[in-house]
DNA sequence: TATAAAATTTTTAAGCTTAAACTATTTTGA
DNA sequence: TCAAAATAGTTTAAGCTTAAAAATTTTATA
């Protein structure tokens, strides 16, 4: 009989805790933002997500790209993208030479927009992980920057720029 | 002007950064779960989440104290537990002396469904977290538990069991 | 007792999310 | 050349999520 079936593993029960810890703390977090952008801006998450991918990307973005970036469905960038269309907040522009492809751009107002949304968001995220002093809050981002390490031969698209599109 | 106003305050960017690594590396997780979930045992985080509460409290668990456990609104367990019910993976029973409330359980199946789940739930946690070392995850867990302390005085009913309900 | 307030749950409307199916277009290669 | 494969994007069906409103029942209080 091995340990494992003991069911005595400490390191997986630790490791199992450490997942429970980060999702409960992950979605605190998220409902915060959420109500805050919700109150304050009139938008959502995933609006905020999408917009500051475009807002990091000078010339815009395809739809493909955009959900890769994301790492959403393509479907649901669709949608995202037909609201913040309906708000004036982005535009569709045809890629000449492809037609099957859109280049999705923020217009000057979702440029604006963005930017105040942008500040507040970096002000709220330091106000709420105002627990954590510069020594933690590096030591913690670079544990998990090598996290999860099977999940690393994913494709990324991203590298180098691991952490996102956010570029206030 | 203040160093704030400069843009330069590298606090602050550096808990932005660790923010959006803890964001990037939940949602990876969280959606290896959602696959393995849906292909392997033809469920749902939510419904997963929902059982574990239940299995957790021996004598079922009341819709308002359910919802409170996991943090969602009502409404929403309202639509997860109407779709456990037809599974025959849970029951409503009714409460004697309030007719308002109802005692959610789950099934001598729901029960049986669910050991099943948690085993493999444990084990995929595992090899995800391969790369974290008993002593990092435990660093970790410990720097994620007091983490935002701006959000530690919500209410929160699991006080001593804060990493919610999954006892397998 | 009457009735206002509080508690418990469901319903509703809107939006987010995914997988799978579908349409349209471009590229490949026989 | 032109059929098959690949690529880009949308649509669809199902489920998750929230806030707000509604329905029901219990509790408190005047």
């Amino acid at each position: 009989m091995t340990a494992e079936s003991l069911g005595k593993n400490s390191l997986s029960k630790e490791r199992l805790r450490l997942w429970l810890r980060m999702l409960r703390v992950t979605r605190q977090v998220e409902s915060e933002l959420r109500e805050r952008l919700r109150t304050e801006h009139d938008s959502t998450l995933p609006r905020f997500d999408v917009m500051a991918a475009l807002y990091a990307a000078e010339e815009g973005l395809k739809m493909n790209e955009l959900s890769k970036r994301l790492r959403v469905s393509n479907g649901n960038v669709t949608g995202i993208i037909d609201r913040l269309v309906d708000d004036g907040t982005v535009e569709r522009i045809a890629i000449e030479g492809d037609r099957r492809a859109t280049r999705v751009c923020l217009t000057v107002v979702g440029r604006k927009t963005f930017r105040g949304m942008a500040v507040e968001h970096e002000r709220w995220i330091n106000a709420l992980f105002e627990g954590v002093n510069e020594e933690d809050a590096h030591h913690i981002g670079e544990l998990l920057h090598r996290l999860p390490a099977s999940l690393n031969d994913a494709p990324t698209l991203n590298d180098g720029n691991a952490d996102g599109p956010i570029n206030h």
